[in-house]
DNA sequence: GATAAAATATACCATTCGGTATATTTTGTA
DNA sequence: TACAAAATATACCGAATGGTATATTTTATC
């Protein structure tokens, strides 16, 4: 890994929470640079702009959640305990997530809109392959017979999903993470009620 | 209503969408001049800065949907059919909501944060006041014997709002309202298949 | 219709914004 | 260790930021 490689990578580790709790029009230059304790220069040579330094950071912060989560996944055997391991995440990392500033998706989608267009298209895919990952354990427990034949897997994962971002909303506004672990208990009832045969 | 007042409600009105699309540090003083067409002079002598500005408008947006929305609601007399109307109002209004920039709710939720603190208490009780309009519902129906009397109505609440707004974000981002119709889907079902008795 | 007060417009402030040109330092290679 | 190239620091740019002091206009009362 050369130098700038490695410049880079560190400015958007350092960036990455910043981004996350401040928001891209509330981040400005100036914070990334106080936040890497680099200069003006150090940034410019390695990225185009602001703009650039955003979308790698989000990809950054998404992709390290979804691994993080997809790892707590992949540790257990059926789809079952896949799917608990999926709110468990949340229920033993709660506050490390609150500390970077709450769910990155959740964040850009809201902000992601005509104002900050360029954005859009990296969290629209985001999006689609957070469901996608739900949705493809969903759909292991219905070809293993764990989980009902008739099930609509995109569909039920899209209610996991959205079940899950309505939480952290509420939960990150009231500060309470009650308020997510109600959400996160509502889709555990969701998986042994609606899901299980 | 003074002239002064006059002029406070219509910058209120006319900076309402630009506030609920472009965010608080999306929106400068710049951008309320040319929505309003007045000039700093006629906005500053009326609010005390951006801050008044924004808290204001908040509160308009929230006001606005929220009486909507209560006014569907009180047109039906059970239960049953008032949160039916809740999520019917969505069915219907879905597009005049996503022109004005969405949930104002969500968007404010997300930015108000530690960067732009002033408007938590604003919120937090604005998230407080969604619940707890739709558990006097939920409360109403269990007293009048529609609803299961062992119903959680803060609980059942609360998981409405949460499925509505982890709704309206993915309706936001995917520009889809598929997905919007997905989560009223699910809250009608919760009442069908949960709180009816 | 004159006049004081209230409301709005104008012109300006210092600061910060994102970005750039260039100078300096660091790095890898011979 | 000499040296070219790569990487970073410095100093600056014009424009936009939120905000203010003051001039002008509009309003309401007599």
């Amino acid at each position: 890994m050369s130098k700038a490689e490695r410049t880079k990578a560190y400015i958007i580790e350092r960036a990455a929470p910043v981004f996350n709790t401040k928001g891209y029009s509330g981040t400005s230059m100036s914070d990334i640079v106080q936040a890497t304790q680099l200069t003006k220069g150090a940034i410019y040579g390695n990225f185009t702009g602001k703009d650039e330094v955003a979308i790698e950071v989000y990809k950054y912060n998404f992709g390290a959640l979804r691994k993080r989560i997809a790892n707590a996944m992949l540790a257990e055997t059926t789809a079952q305990a896949r799917l608990k391991a999926y709110t468990n995440y949340y229920r033993t990392n709660w506050q490390q997530v609150q500390e970077r500033g709450g769910c990155p998706l959740l964040n850009a989608a809201v902000e992601a809109d005509d104002n900050v267009a360029f954005m859009r298209k990296n969290v629209q895919a985001s999006a689609r392959q957070w469901i996608k990952d739900i949705r493809t354990v969903i759909q292991a427990g219905i070809d293993s017979g764990e989980f009902r034949a008739d099930l609509d897997a995109q569909q039920m994962a899209t209610s996991v999903c959205m079940m899950l971002e309505g939480g952290m909303m509420f939960f990150k506004i009231m500060d309470d993470r009650t308020l997510l672990f109600h959400a996160l208990d509502r889709i555990d009832r969701m998986v042994t009620q609606e899901m299980m045969r």
